[in-house]
RNA sequence: GGUGAGGUGGCUGAGCGGUUAAAAGUACUCGACUUGAAAUCGAGCAGACUCGAAAGGGUCUCGGGGGUUCGAAUCCCCCCCUCACCGCCA
């Protein structure tokens, strides 16, 4: 969520924001809609301040009246019951007014509500401007040397000196298969009977298949939580809509999500399946005030991951590249709101990222996402593509030229989550600035408090799989059909060095 | 699924129709005392929104929503959540 404040005084920021993200929210209706509420609620607390004193003054007397009135006959009970009802009269009427503009603001609320969380957080001025995934910008590319280090292949093996730009068979003198070749092949997973039991998109991990992917999720959630000291977290994947809503998946992507309807109890909320882990770990500590002293908090989890992908048909519909269940090791970060230190981390996250990638040989490059591929919540994002020999267009031979797919994505969110999720932190007080032994009496001294501030945040792949079981498995392939384990893998798979 | 008890400020915990934004304790901050610390004493200590150039006002919030009432933390209804015991179960 942006803030109102901000976007009442600088409108054109949001306006600017909402084009180059390629997405049409009616700023003016907004501004609009907050003006008129905020006029209404203004007269309403007028009228609830004078219905407060008309009551203190009124109240006690009423009170007595109609404790006398009680004991009272006659004349006297019908004078006194017209006194009362007479009494009445004002704070009913202030109570009508209050009503009045209490039915105004209601009906505003709903549509300002829903506005306001449909504006974009502006991306930030060094994120070019583009329109869509073709407009994003090559920041740099790794390609793995042709001596592997220490300890992480044997020359001549596996992805070791493999140069993207070359064709795979001049890189490795042989022609690859596709990733879908090597698991029916090698009997790592079985895609009719996953389709059989769940439908398109499907698939069941068989065998070395699924020892595989465990691997990288182990392989991947160590190097978090040992290496780089993330706290390991396992969270809910089946979340309350306050947790979508608040950690910026929704409203925007609602049709993506598996919604589960809760059975009959009462009016119980409707739950949803994450398609992240980030969900679960940012909505941890909604609705806190954390201590600046306890930032920035840095966890990890492995949680499987589920997504419609609703307008993605005829896509990707071969493999594991685009399926709807898969699992995912994700790290996020909740910091001090500051942009310096917000950015550090960003790069601190996407370092952890390369060291794993090149610890598995894979050749990467990284994009910087143009203005147009951002999505509502980021003000900047950074993706990560792996080397997929087996994807991409057919050369003559009819051989697939290879191409790079997303793997990771970096993104860099400000307070625009924090703020949804109602996630803040009390800065520590900054002593001194208010010199408390200077010329003025100290008697007045005391309470300057600090205000509390929203966090920023950011998130991070750490390894998705299956998914990234396609370079590995194409990228590691050998001219005999077998697959070689990559030795950063070996120890989570009792050792073995290769898949035939 | 059944029964019972609850949800009050950072925490513990009073209040159960009208000077209660809310006692008390504790934590925290500042000051005094002290060589320093502890102890003690004094003072302060909720958040959001909003009006205002500022000083400073105002409104809302005692799990959430609705209702009764001149007036609700206190009464009524619905929901959510927590705890305990029983049943069932990975």
């Amino acid at each position: 969520m942006i803030d109102l404040k901000d976007l009442r005084e600088r409108p054109d920021r949001y306006r600017d924001g909402c084009r180059k993200k390629g997405m049409a929210v009616d700023i003016d209706r907004l501004l609009v809609l907050d003006e008129r509420r905020r006029s209404l609620s203004t007269q309403r607390d007028a009228v609830r301040a004078e219905q407060g004193k008309v009551e203190k003054e009124i109240g006690p007397q009423i009170g007595k009246l109609a404790g006398a009135l009680k004991k009272a006959t006659g004349d006297e009970r019908s004078r006194m019951e017209a006194e009362l009802e007479a009494l009445k009269a004002r704070p009913a009427a202030l109570k009508a007014r209050v009503q009045e503009f209490e039915a105004g603001v209601a009906e505003i609320d709903p549509e300002l509500n829903a506005l306001l969380l449909s504006v974009p957080l502006p991306p930030d001025a060094d994120v070019p401007v583009g329109t869509s995934g073709d407009d994003n910008v090559e920041i740099r590319r790794w390609a793995p040397p042709a001596q592997p280090p220490q300890g992480l292949g044997t020359t001549g093996e596996g992805p070791w000196g493999f140069d993207a730009k070359k064709p795979y068979e001049e890189n490795r003198g042989f022609r690859p298969k596709t990733h879908v070749e090597l698991v029916k092949d090698l009997g790592l997973a079985d895609f009719e009977r996953g389709v059989k039991i769940a439908g398109s998109r499907s698939y069941v991990l068989t065998g070395d298949g699924m020892l595989l992917h465990n691997a990288v999720l182990r392989y991947a959630f160590d190097t978090m939580t040992l290496r780089q000291g993330f706290k390991a977290m396992s969270v809910p994947v089946l979340v309350r809509e306050e947790a979508m809503v608040g950690t910026g998946f929704f409203p925007a992507g609602r049709e993506q999500a598996y919604h589960v309807e809760e059975s009959k109890r009462g009016g119980g909320h409707d739950q949803f399946l994450t398609g992240t882990g980030e969900v679960g770990l940012m909505a941890l500590h909604i609705d806190e005030i954390l201590r600046e002293e306890d930032l920035p908090l840095r966890y990890t989890t492995v949680s499987t991951c589920f997504r419609r992908e609703a307008g993605a048909a005829g896509k990707d519909t071969a493999g594991l590249y685009r399926i709807h269940q898969f699992d995912k090791v994700e790290q996020v970060v909740i910091c001090r709101a500051d942009e310096a230190e917000s950015r550090a981390w960003h790069t601190k996250m996407l370092g952890y990222v390369e060291e794993l990638l090149q610890g598995l040989g894979l050749p990467y490059r990284l994009l910087q996402c143009c203005t147009g591929d951002l999505g509502v919540k980021n003000a900047d994002m950074i993706d990560v593509e792996s080397w997929m020999p087996g994807r991409g267009e057919m050369d003559k031979q009819g051989r697939p030229m290879g191409d790079w797919g997303e793997t990771h994505s970096a993104s860099r969110l400000y307070d625009y989550q924090c703020r949804r999720l109602n996630l803040r932190y009390r800065p520590a007080a900054t002593a001194g600035a208010s010199g408390s032994g200077g010329g003025s009496g100290e008697g007045s001294g005391g309470g300057d408090r600090t205000p509390t501030v929203f966090c920023h945040s950011l998130n991070n792949t750490v390894a998705a799989s299956p998914r990234l079981l396609i370079p590995i498995l194409e990228m590691w392939q050998n001219a005999d059909g077998s697959v070689t384990v990559p030795p950063v893998l070996r120890p989570y798979m009792g050792g073995k060095e290769r898949i035939d």
